[in-house]
DNA sequence: ACTTTGTAAAATGTTAACAATTATTATTGA
DNA sequence: TCAATAATAATTGTTAACATTTTACAAAGT
């Protein structure tokens, strides 16, 4: 499925994309699982089941695990393996929160001026995609692209800024199965691009500030 | 050096601390001599070179480059390995200081009433470790008690929040290698410890701001 | 019945060999 | 001489085997 092979071979002949490497992948496809809820943190996950699933070595799975560990997406315990992590109390959360709205604040009001249509469209496409999933109701789907938005942005103001996004986000999002309200979501997300279409910076942030709960 | 059986036949009989893996020990060891400037960003690190000097395979050294990548002191290229990244621009630097001081005027507020006197110690001790590391001038380890010192008052309110703390500090001290007033450093540090032993919530707050640079 | 102890299974940690990629050097051609 | 290209070396990516640790289970003892 993620194996080399089969990898290249889908590849088209010319492709501007960076490379991902199977780490990468393993990482993302497992981070939008645990978000969506698939896994429970009553069992450990078993570096050799996910090796066998995803038809590679446990080395790759053993570096997702890793890099999802310092994400606070899973909790990594010496010789014990690592099981998905509990979403923080209030008080973290609230604080996590107001990180999150300082930082996609600034990148927001970073990037907006120097956005093109090409952005544009990106946007959008992720926005159809997040809706898609909204109507056949695919939280893992769902929250793969809802972090896909916010990143995109981010990434546009800093490449730097990627990183402590990620792991800020991430925490925040531990609870994400528990989200009932799909149609707020494409609401919200809806609200972010057509100010960023608009290039309203006030409005973009605040649409922002208004999505990040 | 750091070999699992030199390890084991230090460790006293009956200890509570947790045993430290060979990545942690590696990733904070490279940690520790980036911060201080010992490497430089022209060069990549390479595996092998790092595997030899430790001791060890290239697959612990490999986690602890990925993890270090991930935290911001160094960048990761697929199929070329990591060096050395560049201190962030000055609009990131203070977003990240904006944030640094939130996340730690949060969590001294949130231990404050519960420390103890062995929480002092410690503190103590760290200091003065901080102490000789400047008197000797060793950038390596002033890096590693200012880090320290920090990361015990954060772990005291929050073990969740340590992560995202860790690769904030991470980014911040990326130019830490410029710090040619090593006294005031002592100073600051002992600021921020005497008005912990004093219980004194503002001043506290105050000295850690006035740390955060 | 309960605790303890020893053994076996299963999991993670580490290593070394192999595969694939990138960088370097040498060679060929105009 | 210089550019293009092929051979070579060096480096990272991946894998499978081995080592260590933890866990589960059963047997023995009190």
């Amino acid at each position: 499925m993620v194996s080399k092979k089969a990898d290249r071979s889908l590849r088209p002949p010319v492709s501007k994309k960076p490379v991902r490497s199977l780490r990468e992948q393993i990482t993302d496809a497992l981070r939008s699982e645990v978000l969506a809820g698939v896994w429970t943190n009553e069992a450990p996950m078993r570096e050799h089941a996910l090796a066998e699933r995803f038809g590679v070595s446990r080395g790759p799975i053993r570096d997702a695990l890793l890099q999802l560990s310092q994400e606070g997406v899973l909790v990594y315990s010496p010789n014990k393996g690592v099981r998905v992590n509990t979403p923080p109390a209030e008080a973290e959360r609230l604080l996590l929160q107001s990180m999150r709205r300082e930082m996609e604040t600034f990148c927001i009001g970073r990037c907006m001026e120097h956005l093109t249509e090409a952005d544009d469209e990106q946007l959008e496409g992720i926005l159809a995609e997040l809706t898609r999933a909204c109507e056949r109701a695919d939280l893992s789907a769902i929250a793969d692209n809802d972090l896909a938005l916010h990143r995109y942005l981010v990434r546009r103001a800093s490449r730097e800024l990627e990183g402590v996004w990620q792991s800020i986000a991430s925490r925040l999002l531990m609870d994400y199965s528990r989200i009932d309200r799909l149609d707020q979501i494409v609401a919200e997300h809806e609200a972010i691009v057509r100010a960023v279409k608009k290039r309203n910076l006030k409005a973009a942030q605040k649409a922002i500030n208004a999505n990040i709960i």
